[in-house]
DNA sequence: GACCTGCTGCGGGATG
């Protein structure tokens, strides 16, 4: 059998790679498993084929005329199951095998969707999404029932997220209805690739029967940073990196093509404006892409970057994955990634055929990000990737889903309770849990069982089934775990869609006002329910949109890195010409502060107009810096009184308080102590508005809040406060709601990560503290100085502060 | 003296 496809693939002048022909064999010999390949090494024939391997092995004589769905391939991005399509076909005409490959995700059309209804596909690449959309059918079960092999793509993708919770509980029940069903993920590489095959397999799979398969494909990576002439004029603070635009144009000149990634959309706005106002002769070949410009704008730059027709593409991580884009010959970051996997895969996107080198040019838009590069050039050359962490206990989803199978016909707990308690999510599940969520899908639970609205399952001897027309079609409109913000789409007066901003950024504007947004000049000329229309507008000066989006947090293992290249710039000699250049300001620091070394901790005072600052160095993320400065915040305001306002960026960390703060008395009495640590958390940082925030997306995907059908316009306002007002009354009347305790758990995993949080606070503590009175802000204190986000911790009595605050009033 | 901020991904279907 595998001769065949060997010689398929000699005719095609290829070569099988090793790992390919080992995933061939593995799945003929009823393995389940994780193909470790990286984009474009051909992974997707490395399952692909096996699978039409197996069924020419079964049916070698004739082919029957139907033999129902056989394989599913979950992908991410609908954008890329067109390419996997073509793939697998290409492979079924190669072994004459007359299957249906069709594409099912949201923007298949209503006709495709009758067709493959009629005429089941044999092949079907889809999303977690819609995935769940097809289980939400009637009689689903026969649809699934010949079904062989579960193909998991981008598996490292989806396992770090709600959306992989998804693919756990489809496959679940998969597993029931397809006994001799065959699991197999394709995933890049992570730090914990046996926990993602284990998330994969779920708890009730036999070690002795999966692989991990490897593809021994080096891929090699060439990092430039682009330095600054001289560290003088180099800002010790700021993001957006401009300054180093002269450096970035010549590079753009000399490449093909170029993408330049920038970690948020407003900076890649600002970016492009920029490079076309210095190099106006680039106009009609650089163009920009990235979350909120719209689908046709990105689809059209897509393509035109794939024909070669573009010489740079302004980006974020819209284009971290997506079609594959040959004809990238150089890459530029711009900004730390954050992450070492972020940015490996950036570098990727370049070379991106097996065995071609991948460069990638480092541009550092603040002077302490070029520790953050040579901690990357370390991070690759060690291979320390992240771990993706699996959620668990997503009892959101959870309630989603069986509401779902609910839609389809009913399903029956005797049955779906063990199926669910074999997932890696839900293992820990207790019956009384599984109750909890049963109530809840019927009576809306002990709290909201006065409101009809929420009695959406009913039970029907023994069999849990959606009845009602309009609640069955609300669910299917809001089967995902992907919640938005409300976006106000961008529309020209009388033309096409350009894209989406924010509702509070539209807000702040007036009719007449000019804004940049996808590169152009635009004047807004009216809003419309959920349109702003604009038309272009000649002038150029104009504010720049921003986002609120997420954050992208300095990764445990590059923060590790981090700390470890500043003790080597620290102790003499570095190597990288990264560390090479940012001598100056280490001395610099030095001369008038400090730079610890790993044994030291550092803690800088200084006194300003503005008040009394506390500066700490722990380098760990701004997240787990929020932590630790309310910790710290409240363990001062032991001995008195405080307000503090708080500061922080990826390096440290600011308390400011316009008292003098005794720190030498405080350091006395263990500051960074991790007893009692769960309790201080509790009694100092405000979880209870972290998991309010949290929440909100809890009840959307729990589908407490309904979304609002498309197109039509449902506030954020009216999203937030009816979310909001769900947790209110959970809190008051049912404190032990399942959604509450997860938006709690959310909190303190993915925000507070308590783990890290803790491993900081003991690494502090057997550091040993150094406390400097520096006269003026250092250059580790300047760039946190200038943070424009700030918060406010506060253990004053107002009328305390009041009282202190006239008479200051009264002083001055 | 230094400061323009915060990523990505998904999404009815039965009946005229």
């Amino acid at each position: 059998m595998i001769e065949k496809a060997q010689q398929w693939f000699r005719e095609k002048g290829w070569q099988p790679f090793p790992f390919q022909e080992e995933a061939w064999e593995s799945y003929l010999h009823d393995f389940h498993g994780l193909v470790n390949a990286p984009t474009g090494s051909g992974k997707t024939y490395s399952l692909a084929v096996p699978i039409l391997l197996e069924f020419l092995q079964n049916h070698p004589a004739h082919h029957p005329k139907k033999p129902g769905l056989q394989a599913i391939w979950i992908t991410p991005i609908r954008a890329l199951a067109r390419e996997i399509q073509i793939s697998v076909q290409r492979a079924c005409d190669a072994f004459d095998i007359n299957w249906q490959v069709a594409i099912r995700t949201g923007d298949t059309s209503t006709a495709e969707r009758a067709r493959q209804k009629r005429n089941t596909p044999e092949f079907l690449i889809t999303t977690p999404e819609s995935m769940h959309l097809l289980l939400a059918q009637k009689d689903y079960e026969n649809l699934f029932k010949n079904l062989k092999a579960v193909i998991a793509d981008e598996w490292h993708e989806l396992v770090g997220s709600k959306r992989g919770v998804q693919v756990e509980l489809a496959l679940s029940r998969f597993k029931t209805l397809c006994p001799k069903l065959k699991i197999w993920g394709i995933s890049a590489t992570i730090g914990n690739m046996d926990e993602a095959l284990n998330v994969l397999m779920g708890n009730d799979y036999k070690a002795d029967n999966v692989k991990v398969i490897k593809a021994d494909i080096e891929k090699e990576i060439e990092i430039i940073s682009i330095l600054p002439d001289t560290m003088e004029k180099f800002p010790w603070g700021g993001h957006l990196g401009i300054i180093l635009l002269e450096k970035v144009l010549p590079i753009l000149y000399e490449s093909k093509t170029t993408l330049i990634f920038t970690n948020t959309r407003s900076q890649a706005e600002i970016w492009y404006q920029r490079i076309l106002q210095a190099a106006p002769d680039l106009a009609g070949v650089i163009a920009m892409h990235h979350g909120s410009i719209s689908r046709e704008v990105r689809d059209w730059v897509e393509t035109a970057l794939h024909d070669e027709r573009l010489k740079a593409v302004v980006c974020t991580s819209s284009l971290d994955l997506g079609v594959d884009f040959r004809p990238v010959e150089t890459i530029i970051q711009i900004g730390g990634p954050k992450g070492v996997s972020r940015f490996m895969q950036r570098a990727g996107r370049s070379g991106h055929r097996p065995g071609a080198k991948s460069k990638i040019y480092f541009v550092p838009t603040q002077a302490l990000e070029l520790l953050e590069a040579s901690a990357l050039r370390k991070a690759i050359e060690v291979n320390e990737l992240e771990e993706r962490i699996p959620f668990i206990r997503s009892f959101d989803v959870l309630s989603q889903y069986l509401v779902t199978l609910a839609v389809s016909g009913g399903f029956d707990p005797k049955i779906i309770y063990p199926e669910i308690l074999s997932t890696f999510c839900y293992g820990s599940m207790s019956e009384d849990e599984w109750h909890w969520i049963l109530n809840f899908i019927t009576t809306g639970g002990s709290t909201l069982d006065a409101y009809d609205e929420f009695k959406k399952v009913e039970v029907e001897r023994g069999i849990f089934k959606v009845t009602n027309r309009r609640t069955a079609m609300r669910h299917r409109l809001s089967i995902g775990t992907i919640v938005s913000d409300t976006m106000i789409e961008v529309k020209y007066l009388h033309g096409p869609r350009i894209g989406s901003i924010e509702e509070w950024f539209i807000a702040s504007m007036n009719i007449g006002d000019v804004f940049w947004f996808a590169g152009r000049s635009l004047e807004l000329v009216s809003i419309r329910g959920m349109s702003a229309l604009v038309r272009r507008s000649k002038k150029k000066r104009g504010r720049f949109p921003s986002w609120q989006g997420g954050r992208l947090d300095l990764s445990s293992k590059l923060s590790a890195l981090l700390r470890l290249k500043l003790s080597e710039v620290a102790s003499g000699n570095p190597k990288d010409p990264e560390l090479q250049s940012i001598i100056p300001l280490i001395e610099k620091q030095q001369e008038v502060s400090l730079v610890p070394s790993e044994e030291e901790f550092l803690i800088e005072s200084i006194h300003t107009r503005e008040g009394h600052h506390l500066f700490f160095y722990p380098f760990e993320g701004r997240n787990v810096h929020e932590g630790i400065a309310y910790l710290v915040a409240h363990r001062l305001s032991q001995i008195q009184r405080f307000s503090f306002s708080i500061a922080m960026n990826d390096y440290g960390f600011e308390l400011l308080s316009d008292q003098e703060i005794p720190i030498e008395e405080a350091l006395g009495m263990d500051l960074f102590a991790t007893d009692d640590l769960f309790y201080d958390i509790q009694a100092s940082i405000n979880t209870n508005e972290m998991s309010r925030r949290r929440f909100r997306d809890i009840a959307s995907i729990a589908g407490l809040v309904f979304q609002g059908y498309p197109g039509k316009y449902v506030s954020s306002k009216h999203l937030q406060s009816s979310s909001s007002l769900f947790y209110d009354v959970y809190r008051e009347y049912e404190p032990n709601s399942l959604l509450l305790k997860e938006a709690f758990e959310e909190v303190m995993e993915f925000q507070l990560q308590e783990t890290r949080l803790r491993n900081a606070m003991d690494r502090i503590n057997n550091q040993k503290i150094i406390l400097k009175h520096p006269e003026n802000p250092t250059p580790f204190s300047f760039p946190i100085l200038v943070e424009r986000i700030r918060d406010r911790y506060t253990s004053e009595e107002l009328k305390d502060r009041i009282k202190r605050m006239t008479l200051k009033l009264q002083k001055g």
